[in-house]
DNA sequence: CATCCGTGGGA
DNA sequence: TTCCCAAGGAT
């Protein structure tokens, strides 16, 4: 497999590859929060926030974050809950969990300074391969390769590399691939520069081939392949789950929550109560009822029928949760993972997309 | 290695 | 509607 891109590598005028490369970058780059300087910390915060995740989708949250917590002396030293309501809705929280492990150890053990060698900074909660290589490229200028999906995308269009991009073990053939082209002098650039053409104009479906500024460099263009690369084999179907949940009031205004566990699906966030239904039981009123007894030893008296329904989509399964209104008739007892509290309390705590939009219907009905 | 882990946007 | 994503990592 290695073989093939190296017989391709003698193809390419790697100097002329990589000037041609860094000039676009430098003259067409976007401007964005994380690259106003090259404070390792930011550098961070941003890939851990870009990885699977839009640009676009990414940068309010950058900004927010890096006001709230603008150390990493700030961050380690912050209340978890915080951290979480910083990330609500941007997807992969365990992401911003490990982030805050990660920067307590460098806090702890490397005297809050980022360790700029590749196997220290490997080492740490939720740096990979690639982000470990973003890191220290982009903001210490070491060379290292920082093989994503866009750079994946263009060197198997540049050498014509057919590796199915979709199995863990390709990206081992990339990141030889850029050990070998990488410009040493400048490998913050030509990363960031291999990344943004992947976003721009090095696409996956369609690239702009006649506004590519390493065209001629490329063999996929020069062999009229590059729609047909890279190779990427498809994911299979999700699963589907039924749910019903309760949004349940006191009589005093307040609303029962939840928190998470903390491992596993939207680990530690806050929801409210809700529970399998296969529509098995004689009505999901009862089997509601039934469950928050048992659960949270509440007695509720819920409405007959959902007033609103639900559907969360995530990346490998799907729930349909339907929602009901309830009462809670008598009390209580609140631990740290259950409490009762009021429409301006609930803001201070973090919940996945589809119990807000539940929280929204339940207010607007 | 396969599966788990979110979300909103676009074809 | 359905599918595929978008700057991956942990287990």
């Amino acid at each position: 497999m290695a073989k093939i891109f190296i017989d391709n590598l003698e193809k390419i005028d790697i100097e002329g590859f990589q000037q041609d490369l860094i000039n676009w970058f430098q003259a067409e780059q976007r401007t964005l929060p994380w690259r106003e300087n090259k404070d390792p910390y930011r550098v961070w915060v941003s890939e851990i926030m870009l990885q699977q995740t839009r640009v676009d989708t990414v940068i309010p949250y950058f900004n927010n974050f890096v006001e709230q917590f603008p150390t990493i002396n700030d961050l380690a030293e912050a209340d978890e809950d915080k951290v979480l309501k910083a990330w609500e809705g941007l997807g992969y929280y365990s992401r911003v969990r490990n982030l805050q492990s990660a920067v307590k150890e460098v806090k702890e053990v490397y005297g809050g300074i980022v360790p700029k060698d590749p196997k220290e900074i490997a080492k740490l909660k939720g740096v990979g391969p690639y982000t470990a290589g973003a890191i220290l490229s982009i903001a210490y200028g070491v060379p290292e390769p920082a093989v994503d999906g866009n750079v994946m995308r263009v060197f198997s269009r540049i050498l014509s590399i057919w590796e199915d991009i979709a199995k863990p073990a390709s990206r081992k053939v990339f990141e030889e691939a850029v050990r070998a082209i990488i410009a040493k002098d400048n490998p913050s650039d030509f990363n960031q520069a291999l990344m943004e053409l992947g976003a721009l104009i090095c696409t996956p479906t369609s690239p702009s081939c006649l506004l590519c500024p390493v065209r001629e460099h490329c063999i996929a263009f020069h062999e009229g392949k590059e729609r047909e690369l890279p190779i990427k084999t498809k994911n299979k179907k999700t699963k589907k789950v039924q749910l019903a949940a309760a949004i349940l009031s006191t009589d005093d205004g307040r609303y029962l929550i939840r928190k998470r566990p903390a491992k596993g699906l939207l680990a530690n966030l806050w929801e409210f109560p809700q529970c399998e239904d296969d529509h098995t039981f004689t009505s999901t009123k009862r089997h509601l009822q039934e469950y928050l007894l048992k659960e949270h030893a509440a007695m509720a008296e819920v409405e007959n029928a959902a007033f609103g329904k639900i559907e969360h989509v995530f990346s490998h399964l799907v729930w349909n949760i339907d929602v009901y209104a309830g009462r809670i008739e008598g009390e209580i007892d609140q631990t740290d993972t259950v409490k009762l509290v009021t429409e301006e309390e609930m803001k201070e705590f973090a919940f996945p997309v589809s119990h807000q939009k539940m929280w929204k219907q339940y207010k607007e009905k």
